[in-house]
DNA sequence: GGGCACTCGATTTTT
DNA sequence: TCGAGTGCCC
């Protein structure tokens, strides 16, 4: 990228008086032109303090961080909030929790906390509800909570066929804030309740924000909408940068209209177009456009770039998967070796997760090294989540997740009839697990046994708790995985010694990176208890810090959700085939547009060079079925296209056959 | 309580 | 086809 901004990238940074929308093509620095206008803002006299940058990823978040650190010293930039839209709703939910009703050890349940509330919920009493509809009512629950839909509403709201869901997020709400627990999407619609509901708060929020911007605007929710326009308050000071071309989470509830909304919100609202592309070639950005001419656009926008005009992009026919797999990480061998570039200017892009084994198999077979993003998180390893857990009851007892999670990990001979008993004793008397174990009502229907093992595990955590206020907090979680032998634990527990003691390195790890956030100072806050350590973490996710290094010299895997945001000069986009991409589900519900956008994001990915890739049989459920090539590969232009496996058919053939005609160009191309 | 066999279901998933 | 998750039996 050149040192100069750009006219455009100029305006964007300087316009600062009046609520401003940046429409950012793929590569037009959107990022440059954010942190640029944090340097600007405090150079205009605006304390970093005052001002807020929110994202979406940990990553960008970081990335932005350390950009900001090259523009400004550590005394200008004291105090700016780079983070993500959850973390900073998480620093307001701290701040704040008791006009909400909270304590202050609040808990933060994640994907799986929830789902094992909601399986209780509806194991003890919630009739109306089918156990095994539970990721339904979950994802359900999550949409209203994204569109801002308490459980009152969703109640009075719901029809024959979500009333139960309705009745189960009514009851899993109460059953959180009995826990004093939020999940993911709290974080976001908690503060606007708290916005909303107590208006000297708010005022508080806009003086300590004062310039907002948000990242990756096209992603936002309705909830997260409001959150901007509560804080952003009617003089609209702030910059949101987005586009719309690249909105590929609708089905997570983002709403791309907010592009529009914000034209209707604030009548002074400046738009500006960032179109020159940094990244790619001429043809791939001539190729992203007419593609995805055929979405429906509100703002019109057409990338160009100085970067030449580069080769054809090529499309590869294949008999069948695996054959696409073989061809295409040999011919990665082959253009690295005849070109003497990196492993790492490659990347695989796919729909679907799916795609990728046969790669992977493919790429090892080779001794080709690679790198699968995307794949476990560092906090779905059991071993993080059991420590995690048993810090979580440590702050806060009430957390039933973590209770059940840790009550008998390692062994304590409390088995599921106890558990069963436990949690409807504790559902009639609205406690927590934790309380329920030592109450006099409970030790009658349990055996002697089991109430003693209950209560001894009780006392124990209690004992623990106590020793964390007085004592070294680390020293005594140390003490706490002997106390459990979590060690031995783990080597019973795995198939390989070698297992066993990379999991507790992996508790090692885990507990290292804990102390390294007590001791920091993040986002302006100094954190020093363990329940805002904790909660923080749970925002987190250690592999984050690792990826750049690990992004190394490497092929990179990944869905074309996972590579939004990324660049490598070679680019194979696979599966390119009707009920792939676009994909089946989409078809169906006629949501061609968002899987368009989609492989818009997969061509604008690449620099120099990009090849499309699809088969004409392919395993599906273990059956071999027949493909065929996408529509989206009819909707490019023939002339920049080069059909390399079938050199017979020439552009001009498929041109004269039509290019709509996909079952004629399939037949032609088997 | 733990291990094994069977069934079911199979996009995408920033936090 | 293959993996996770459930349920049954020891």
């Amino acid at each position: 990228m050149s040192s100069k901004l750009n006219p455009q990238q100029q305006a964007a940074v300087k316009i600062i008086d009046r609520p401003l929308l940046v429409l950012a093509g793929a590569g037009s620095g959107k990022t440059r032109v954010i942190t640029e206008k944090i340097a600007y803002l405090v150079q205009q006299g605006i304390p970093a303090r005052h001002i807020a940058a929110v994202t979406f990823t940990n990553k960008a978040a970081r990335e932005m961080k350390s950009r900001v650190g090259k523009l400004l010293d550590d005394k200008q930039s004291r105090g700016l909030r780079v983070s993500t839209f959850h973390s900073l709703g998480l620093d307001i939910l701290r701040a704040e929790h008791k006009a909400l009703g909270y304590k202050a050890s609040i808990t933060l349940f994640d994907e799986q906390d929830r789902l094992t509330l909601l399986r209780n919920l509806i194991s003890h009493g919630l009739k109306d509800c089918d156990i095994d509809q539970v990721e339904q009512y979950n994802g359900q629950i999550g949409q209203w909570k994204n569109a801002f839909v308490t459980p009152e509403q969703a109640v009075s709201r719901a029809d024959a066929a979500s009333y139960p869901a309705a009745l189960l997020y009514d009851a899993f709400n109460r059953s959180l804030k009995a826990y004093n627990a939020v999940d993911f999407d709290d974080l976001i619609l908690l503060p606007v309740l708290l916005f909303q509901q107590h208006p000297e708060v708010l005022e508080k929020w806009q003086n300590k924000i004062r310039y907002l911007l948000v990242d990756e605007y096209q992603d936002t929710n309705i909830t997260q909408y409001q959150l901007v326009r509560l804080l952003a308050g009617n003089l609209g000071r702030f910059t949101v940068v987005g586009d719309d071309d690249q909105s590929i989470y609708a089905w997570r509830g983002a709403q791309p209209e907010n592009l529009s909304q914000l034209q209707k919100d604030y009548s002074r609202l400046q738009v500006i177009k960032l179109e020159q592309n940094y990244r790619s070639s001429g043809r791939i950005l001539k190729v992203a456009n007419q593609l995805i001419a055929n979405n429906p656009h509100t703002f019109e926008k057409k990338l160009w770039s100085e970067l030449g005009y580069g080769d054809p992009l090529r499309v590869l026919s294949h008999r069948n998967d695996a054959i696409e797999a073989k061809q295409i990480v040999a011919e990665i061998v082959h253009h690295r070796f005849k070109h003497g570039g990196k492993y790492g200017d490659y990347a695989i892009l796919y729909r679907g997760n799916h795609q990728s084994r046969l790669f992977e198999r493919e790429l090892r077979e080779s001794n080709v090294p690679y790198f699968i993003s995307g794949s476990t998180s560092f906090f779905a390893y059991a071993e993080i989540k059991d420590v995690l857990a048993y810090l979580r009851l440590l702050v806060n007892p009430g957390d039933d997740a973590a209770f059940l999670r840790v009550i008998n990990t390692p062994r304590r001979e409390i088995g599921p009839t106890t558990l069963e008993k436990l949690g409807a004793y504790a559902n009639e008397r609205h406690i927590s697990l934790f309380d329920a174990c030592s109450e006099f009502g409970l030790q009658q229907r349990i055996s002697e046994k089991s109430a003693h093992r209950l209560r001894n595990f009780c006392d124990w955590i209690n004992e623990t708790a106590q020793k964390i206020e007085r004592e070294d907090t680390f020293k005594v979680i140390h003490q706490m995985l002997e106390q459990i032998h979590y060690q031995q634990w783990l080597q019973e527990n795995s198939k390989t010694p070698a297992a066993a003691e990379r999991r507790m390195g992996n508790v090692y790890e885990l507990i290292e990176w804990l102390q390294r956030i007590a001791g920091s100072e993040q986002d302006g806050v100094t954190e020093k208890s363990l329940t805002d350590v904790i909660a923080k973490v749970m925002l987190l996710d250690i592999l984050d810090r690792n990826q750049e290094q690990e992004a190394g010299d490497q092929v990179s895997l990944m869905t074309l959700h996972a590579a939004k945001g990324l660049e490598f000069p070679h680019v194979f986009l696979i599966g390119m085939e009707e009920n792939l991409l676009p994909h089946q589900n989409s078809i169906e519900t006629d949501n061609i547009e968002e899987e368009r956008r989609l492989a818009y994001v997969g061509i604008t990915r690449a620099q120099r060079t990009l090849t499309f890739s699809y088969c004409t049989h392919r395993k599906r459920y273990g059956e071999m079925a027949e493909c065929e090539p996408s529509r989206f590969l009819a909707e490019l232009p023939e002339e920049d296209l080069e059909w390399a496996n079938k050199k017979q058919l020439a552009p001009e053939e498929i041109k004269q056959r039509g290019k709509a005609n996909l079952s004629a160009l399939k037949s032609m191309l088997a």
